[in-house]
Order: C-alpha cells, then sequence, then structure tokens
DNA sequence: GTACAAGTTAGAGTCCACTCTAAGTCAATT
DNA sequence: AATTGACTTAGAGTGGACTCTAACTTGTAC
C-alpha cells in the first residue's frame, strides 16, 4: 500500500503520516529500493489504535511511549496494560466530569426557558 | 476584589485573566483610579461558567460569542441559549463516543490480561 | 520613607499537533 | 520522450491557549 492509499484508508494526510513516523509513532515502515514508503494492513491497524487514543485525549507524547513498549516486544505487554489502565481511568475519570458538566448545562439551558417563555 | 484574590479564587493565573480581558471574555471589569482591576463576584461567577464551558471542549472563540450576546443584554437570552443547546448536543455525542473509546480500552486491556495469565 | 510585593502595559515566547513549502526525484500515461 | 501527478526531504509556518518578559508604577508593612 503506498502514501496516497494509506492516506485515504487512514484518515490522515500525507504530511501527518510523516510526521507520525518523524516522531516515532510509526517505525519500521518498508520502503521500496527508490526511497518510496510501503505500508501494510498492520499499519492501518495501528494507526487506528494511535487514533482511537488520541480521540480520548492522550497526547501524543504518552502514545509515542506505548509505541516505544510496543517496539520493544512481547515482555512489555505488562507496561503497556498498565499505561492503558492508566489512561482508561483518566477517560473515565473525564467523562464523569463532563456528564456533570453537561447536567449543569442543561439546567442553565431550563433556566433560559422558563426566562424566555415568561 | 484584587488581581491577586481573584486569581486564587477561579484559579486561573494573572496573566490569564488580562489575557481573558484582552481577547473579550471579561468585560467592563472595574478599575481604581491608578488603573488597578477590581473584580466584583459576578465576575467570579462568569469565570466559572467560562470556565465549565472550556473543560467541555467549548473553543475560546465561541466563547466569546456568547460573552458578545451576554453583553448586548436580555434580549439576546434565546440566542444565548440555541448556543448553548447546540455545544450541549456536541457535547453528548461527545460523551458517546467516547464511551465507546473507553469499552474497546478495557477490551483491550483485558486482551492484555489473558494474554499476560497465560 | 524605604523596601518590596503586587500591579500595569505591549509584545515576545512556548507547546502541541499539525500543515505547508521548496526543491527535487520517481511512476504512470500518452 | 514528455507531461503530469505522487513521492521524498528538511525545515518553516499556523492556530489555539496560554505563559512569560521587560520596563515601569502602585500599595502595604514596618
Amino acid at each position: 500500500m503506498n502514501m496516497k492509499e494509506f492516506s485515504l484508508t487512514t484518515g490522515l494526510t500525507s504530511h501527518t503520516v510523516r510526521y507520525y513516523e518523524k516522531i516515532g509513532l510509526l517505525k519500521n515502515i518498508e520502503r521500496t529500493k527508490s526511497g518510496h514508503r510501503i505500508f501494510s494492513h498492520a499499519d492501518v491497524i495501528w494507526v487506528e489504535f494511535i487514533t482511537r487514543l488520541k480521540d480520548t485525549g492522550m497526547p501524543l507524547k504518552q502514545i509515542q511511549q506505548y509505541a516505544e513498549l510496543r517496539e520493544q516486544g512481547d515482555h512489555t505487554a505488562t507496561d503497556r496494560m498498565l499505561l492503558l489502565e492508566d489512561h482508561a481511568a483518566t477517560l473515565e475519570a473525564r467523562l464523569a466530569l463532563e456528564t456533570q458538566h453537561l447536567k449543569k448545562l442543561h439546567d442553565k439551558i431550563a433556566y433560559y426557558k422558563t426566562l424566555i417563555s415568561s
């Protein structure tokens, strides 16, 4: 899979893909003898996972750490799990907070409603 | 209430407070005749509301719009309500997505657990 | 009245996550 | 063989939201 296809499949621009490689999120991407990148299905899966972490607010720095561990092989599984557990806890806390915020927002909206109809 | 007190109460640094004033989130802050700002309780409430919106991911630009409407008085209540309703909907959608992401994260963690214990 | 902490301004710097540019090479099509 | 589009690199630029600096003035405590 070439750059075009990969960027279409993952939804990242080619710029972003190269950026991700530069900062170490993507490692060991194959190359043609002329230097063009060749992406595999595994790369797609991995980027999808990166995107998921990103969408839950994990900073790229932390995703990098995960990538680092991942590259070091199976013996880092526990560390990776701990990292994910940590993030899951963060996410849960944020969800709780956001739910609260949302409730207050609805209260305010309700208040506006009475204000308007009066 | 002077700058120090205000920044302690709201949790914003004085730099951020001045920045918020500069970009129009805080308006009509009183001044002593020597130019120092005097904040009121209403300012605290308002900043808390700004913080709430910010914490739910509303960009400052949009909060500015709200501030603008707010300054124009009661006849903008409907507009403000619509803005909040819009944001509430956005937030709800994001919460739903994040909940899904969290679930997948837990799945992955569970997978790591079986991997490790095997 | 003298320290010195806290306030003021305009504007520069920082961090994150891209996003784009320039200058050049490679691949596919006619 | 020539055009066109996609690829490569290093590095500059962007936008959001601060965060800090410099140079100066004011307020408070002794």
